[in-house]
DNA sequence: ACCATTTTTTGATTTACATCAAAAGTATTC
DNA sequence: GAATACTTTTGATGTAAATCAAAAAATGGT
């Protein structure tokens, strides 16, 4: 257990002694291995996970079958499928582990109730929103709108540059969303 | 004075009396002529802004100089520059006036002020990110990544029945990332 | 009503990336 | 260590949409 998981709460917002306690009872450390999924298509996401070691993929299947990667998470992130937790309606997606992974776990329904009772938990809660998650997909949708294959790919490549040796060549062309060919060609210089 | 901002507010999150009466003191009620700017590129977003009547588009412009719009809202929908407002960084887009518009406007600043000193209002913050912000942001990344300009263009004109009268074909296809001559075409149907 | 400007449409050509097909390279298992 | 299954690369061809160029239509000002 190396990351504390007061540390990575605090990191987010100071909470008081007391709820700082009260907080950690509602989260579990959990260990999976590789391939294990999360989430599937038709279950509501019931949790927010602190991820602390391993990656994840997101993905949707569409009509004809093919698994489309739409986002991906490394190390310390936070992993959910805020659509579906938001909206409360089943997820269309898949969160699947892509290696052995660590991480903290907290029911929604645990987090609404600490909400309501806790000023200073809503606070938190509002600055894990804006600055995990909202900062993040603006981010992502900008890229998506004006930037090309060639030049997703060095940023993803700056922001995660281990990422060749965790993630198959497959799995980043999904989420850039080109097929794996072309992103072969970018490696080779070819685009 | 149609709509009325207590309305709109008490909609997302119902706040007891003496909050409400509070909060409404911190909306202005704000009309502006078509083309006016709410925001322009390295001013930081300080506002919120609540539209009821009229249009406005987000756009950035690129090296080039070409206007590449991002988002649109008419009518009754939220309007700020989020990755601004949150990161508290000189913006990079602009946000304009697509016709005479009528909005109420609060404040960032005000608004924190509120969360810090209100549960309920911190609660209500919660809501309005989530079902307005979230909601909103997860669909278009999923519908930029998965359909294609023609179904781009079904769903906006579904979203918004009226919007060939108001908005023009070239602010369109620049908010679809098209050019507005393949968007020409696909009314036409020769796509 | 006319001229100037903006918006929309049409046509020809180019380009980035997809698709299809197959070979080469790497892991995994017995 | 050969057999099997994945993963990555390479080549040929196809396609959606961009770009370039210009005409047609609509809008606005005097």
């Amino acid at each position: 257990m190396q990351v504390k998981l007061e540390e990575i709460i605090q990191s987010i917002y100071l909470l008081p002694e007391q709820v700082l306690e009260e907080v950690l009872g509602n989260f579990k450390h959990l260990e999976y291995p590789k391939n294990h999924y999360l989430l599937k298509p038709g279950k509501s996401c019931k949790h927010i996970w602190f991820m602390t070691k391993g990656a994840v993929r997101y993905y949707y299947t569409n009509e004809q079958g093919k698994e489309m990667n739409t986002w991906f998470s490394m190390d310390r992130q936070v992993i959910a499928d805020t659509s579906s937790l938001v909206k409360k309606e089943p997820s269309e997606e898949s969160i699947q582990l892509l290696e052995d992974s660590e991480m903290y776990a907290i029911e929604y329904t645990s987090l609404q109730t600490l909400i309501q009772k806790h000023h200073a938990f809503s606070l938190w809660y509002i600055k894990l929103v804006e600055l995990y998650y909202i900062a993040q997909i603006e981010d992502r949708l900008t890229d998506l709108q004006f930037l090309d294959a060639k030049q997703r790919y060095q940023k993803l490549l700056s922001l995660y540059p281990d990422i060749t040796n965790r993630i198959s060549l497959g799995n980043i062309a999904s989420y850039l969303n080109i097929t794996q060919e072309t992103l072969s060609r970018i490696r080779a210089g070819k685009i």
